[in-house]
RNA sequence: GGACAAUUAGCUCAGUUGGUUAGAGCGUACGGUUCACAUCCGUAAGGUCGCAGGUUCGAAUCCUGCAUUGUCCACCA
């Protein structure tokens, strides 16, 4: 069956797609065995619904270098998975049950975890079939997800572990408290909106006390004020009663220089227990943590008559109260602050105090003694990891400077609990504490069966930073002796995975703890190379929403509508690392042009290109034509390779579509027609052009090379290797000795001619159709142009060409010069005024040009300092100059005569 | 408050270590039914590379300052 003109990408995608998974490609045990291994850990998406843009984002660049590597040879792991996301997959499974008038309290921990796995279960499902729809070659068989049981069992050995270490710790101090979530935050959880809100003043005791947050001051009881403060010298070490929200109270000033003494009143009081400088404070001093606000965000029966309401929402009453004592001094309207909310649900976050569960980062690890922040450090700092780009290592260093101890346990029912168990006293217990990564029947202390698990799960980027080794079998595949890992299978085989490649903002969320983890447990980098991509946001910049349904792409709809290429297309041309990209649908049309006009030029050499060679191009072997393009594909080979190598997979991108539309279809293609008989390289050409293109546009490349290798069985003999399916064929290689600067050279002179009378033509109004006359001379390239009157012909639109190596050349005639070759177009008297005044432009532009070329070269300090291979270049540039003024003028002079 | 980035054609963006005439796609203008492709072909127009200094024989590229935009981090009651 003929193929269609234009590629209709929906027909083959899900067949080829199914081709290769069916075909084995995908799993790298089917590579050779002493291949070198190449890994990526595909970043598991969240197990909470549809894949978005920035997915197909990842997908596209991994699978792109997968792809890359895989045919270059390598033992290529692409190993997928999906993220339990324990605060948003819980969150998303509440706000469906809210819809239905339920809460997860009614349903109970139990059904309620069973309930959320079924929407995992469901959810999975569609992640999968979306992966695959944008043609990510990962490898299915090792597919993981993060509640598995290796991988929950890892993250139980690496908390038992850390533990043991000392580095995992349990406290009462601050948190970060989502009330909405009901549950703690990291501190890179917490994001900041900024906002403009009242800033009260108080009247307390003899001095006055400034806050934004005034609900949390119930039982502020200690001033502070800068020790260096004149205004307030004589207070210090002072005690005083004072009027306050529930009457009078006992308060006393205390100095110390953390205070600020520019902002507010520079006295403030303490509230230790909903500030985490407070916090500080009150422990350095002594100072009793109260409890104003509970874990719900309502205030506690230390508020007197408020409590039990809301804390936010009884600020107004609180300052009313203040009011009719006389308290209040004074209200700023207009105090700027950043309000401090939880990340998954914007709602905001209030800091308290709680027990709970810590990774130290300070404290020294085995490895080598260094903390779990130097481990990070190094990791990067000794170059065992690159980040792309690199601007984003200085970024990560100022993290790991910032960082302040994990907050890991979360109040939370979807995720892993943490494997810890307390002997109930309440039970009979002895009280003690149990870590052990196996549930234990009874109390190792006091031998009872009173042993409850902690009822926390974990932060869930604790078992994401996990994910490099925990998904290839760690920890049965490991064995530690005297600090010396020993790693078996996959996890022997695959780790240092090769590249990250992810988004810059989860940097510090999961790379960071990705290097944290694998440096801890492993002693190794868990990647070599991280590449991080930017956001794809719309036209005008901003993020997508669904809300904002005009510029939201979804790669579900765009997939169908333009094909999975289109889209991939977009994803890596024009786009460099760490940068964002503005998406529209115009854009993913414009690749579905291009992916079309692959097809097109696919289609022609597999469906119209003669099939028998003719006699006279056959017997002189390599046409200046075929050199020509045998060379340059070459060269593109060559910068293809070395930019996919360098992750410059935009450059790499462009110089391909360049090749492959400038070069092989416009020039090529059509001097093949010309010439005839170029089945065989024809088609050798496109065998390489796709796939060089396929890590690319995988599906059309895929579709195109099955046909061309159907129609070429003809030309391939039994011992030339051709893989059935391209996704394996081998990468193309560069072989020098078709290097042929001669034919390059050539052919661009022939070339040159030719766009050059195209350009004459059209500026003299002559039509496309109309044939015409040209007159070439030239003593030196007579018979290069002799060879390619055919190619000048029809090409340029000429009927009559004649080529002239000695005599007399037209007059009054279209003067072109290019290089050494003269070309004369009799067109008649038609446009000698425009032609003259062309001509006069052209040698004003010249002369200026020459004279500053000239002006550089008689400069001393030029010729001295500059390489001599620029001084040379400028020389034969100037040289050039004087030649094409010295054509000019004899055309000036022809036209005058 | 600190840091990072961006600023190049009407729009979206490339431009590897400083080297001459700064590129692409889209858009625009003009012209095309030659049998692969109108999702196409041909030709062209369009840029003092944000501004001001500096380094250099030579700067879009390096340095300093400024402006605008964006992002991240910190956060003070």
């Amino acid at each position: 069956m003929p193929l269609s003109k234009t590629y209709n990408a929906s027909e083959y995608e899900d067949s080829v797609y199914k081709q290769w998974e069916e075909s084995g490609a995908f799993n790298p045990d089917s590579a050779d065995r002493g291949a070198k291994p190449f890994s990526i850990a595909m970043p598991p998406p969240n197990a909470t619904g549809t894949l978005h843009i920035g997915h197909s984002m990842m997908l596209v660049l991994q699978d792109l270098m997968i792809r890359y590597h895989r045919m270059i040879g390598d033992k290529t792991l692409w190993l997928p998975g999906t993220d339990h996301a324990s605060i948003a997959t819980q969150n998303k499974v509440e706000k469906m049950l809210a819809k239905e008038g339920r809460t997860r309290h009614e349903l109970g921990r139990e059904q309620f975890i069973a309930h959320v796995e079924t929407y995992v279960a469901e959810s999975r499902a569609r992640i999968r079939t979306q992966i695959r729809k944008v043609g990510a070659s990962c490898d299915w068989s090792r597919e993981r997800y993060t509640l598995d049981k290796g991988l929950s069992r890892a993250v139980n050995e690496v908390f038992v572990r850390m533990y043991n270490d000392g580095l995992i710790y349990r406290d009462y101090r601050m948190v970060n408290w989502c009330p909405r979530c009901h549950s703690t935050l990291s501190d890179d959880e917490v994001k900041y909106k900024p906002e403009t809100t009242k800033f009260y003043y108080f009247k307390f005791g003899p001095v006055i006390i400034g806050t934004a947050r005034p609900e949390t001051k119930f039982q502020d009881k200690t001033i502070v004020v800068h020790p260096d403060d004149p205004r307030y010298k004589d207070l210090i070490g002072k005690e005083f009663m004072t009027e306050w929200i529930e009457g009078p109270i006992s308060a006393h000033v205390i100095a110390d220089p953390i205070v600020d003494q520019t902002f507010g009143t520079g006295a403030m009081t303490i509230t230790p227990a909903h500030s985490f400088e407070d916090f500080d404070l009150a422990k350095k001093y002594h100072r009793p943590v109260v409890k104003i606000i509970d874990e719900d965000g309502n205030l506690t029966k230390e508020a007197g008559d408020f409590a039990g309401k809301n804390a936010r929402e009884s600020r107004e009453a609180i300052i009313e109260k203040l009011k009719a004592k006389g308290v209040v001094d004074h209200i700023d309207e207009q105090y700027q602050h950043n309000l401090s909310v939880c990340y998954r649900c914007d709602t905001p976050v209030e800091p308290l105090p709680s027990l709970q569960w810590f990774v130290n980062v300070n404290a020294p690890t085995p490895r080598g003694k260094k903390s779990l922040k130097e481990l990070m450090r190094t990791a990067v700092e000794s170059k065992r990891i690159t980040i792309i780009p690199h601007r984003f290592e200085k970024i990560y260093y100022h993290w790991i400077d910032n960082l302040r101890d994990w907050c890991i346990s979360r109040q939370i029912w979807f995720g892993h609990q943490l494997p810890v168990y307390y002997c109930k006293k309440e039970k009979g217990g002895c009280g003690e504490t149990v870590v052990s990564a196996d549930k234990p029947d009874f109390c190792q202390k006091c031998k009872k069966e009173t042993l409850i698990q902690d009822e926390d799960t974990f932060d869930t980027w604790f078992s994401s930073g996990l994910w490099t080794f925990s998904t290839l079998g760690w920890p049965d595949a490991a064995e530690e002796k005297a600090g010396k890992v020993k790693k078996t299978g996959d996890l022997a085989t695959f780790h240092p995975t090769s590249v990250m490649e992810t988004g810059y903002d989860i940097l510090f969320f999961w790379v960071a703890r990705m290097i944290l983890m694998s440096e801890y447990v492993l002693g190794e980098e868990p990647f070599r190379t991280v590449y991080l991509h930017g956001l794809v946001l719309d036209i005008e910049g901003k993020k997508m929403s669904k809300t904002k349904e005009e510029t939201l792409i979804d790669p579900l709809d765009v997939i169908p509508k333009y094909g999975a290429d289109a889209l991939r297309a977009s994803m890596v041309v024009g786009v460099t690392p760490g940068n964002d990209l503005r998406l529209n649908e115009e854009k993913i049309a414009s690749y579905r042009n291009f992916v079309n006009k692959l097809w097109n030029i696919g289609r022609y050499i597999i469906e119209f290109s003669e099939k028998e060679p003719a006699s006279s191009s056959a017997k002189q072997g390599l046409s200046t034509a075929d050199a020509w393009i045998i060379s340059r594909l070459n060269v593109v080979v060559e910068e293809v390779t070395t930019h996919i190598k360098q992750y410059r997979f935009s450059q790499a991108a462009e110089a391909l579509r360049s090749y492959t539309w400038d070069e092989l279809a416009d020039w090529y293609v059509e001097c093949a027609k010309v010439e005839g008989g170029k089945r065989p390289i024809l088609f050798s050409l496109l065998r390489a052009v796709l796939a060089l293109w396929h890590p690319f546009i995988p599906f059309v490349t895929e579709v195109l090379y099955q046909q061309y290798r159907e129609a070429a069985k003809d030309l391939l003999d039994e011992k030339t290797e051709q893989p059935p399916l391209l996704i394996t064929h081998p990468w193309p290689h560069v072989q020098k000795k078709y290097t042929d600067k001669k034919a390059e050279e050539d052919f661009t002179l022939i070339r040159t001619i030719i766009q050059a009378i195209r350009n004459a033509r059209v500026e003299n109004g002559i039509s496309a159709s109309q044939k015409i006359q040209a007159v070439l001379y030239s003593p030196a390239r007579s018979e290069l142009l002799q060879t390619h009157e055919p190619h000048l012909k029809r090409l340029a639109s000429l009927d009559f060409v004649t080529i002239i190596d000695k005599g007399d050349r037209p007059s009054n005639a279209i003067f072109l010069k290019i290089a050494d070759v003269e070309v004369y177009l009799p067109l008649g008297l038609m446009r000698i005024e425009e032609e003259k005044t062309k001509i006069a432009k052209q040698l004003a532009e010249t002369q200026s040009q020459i004279e500053s070329l000239r002006a550089r070269l008689a400069d001393q300090q030029f010729l001295a300092k500059a390489p001599k291979n620029i001084v040379k270049k400028e020389q034969e540039h100037l040289a050039e100059l004087q030649d094409k003024i010295t054509h000019l003028q004899e055309q000036q002079e022809k036209f005058t005569a």
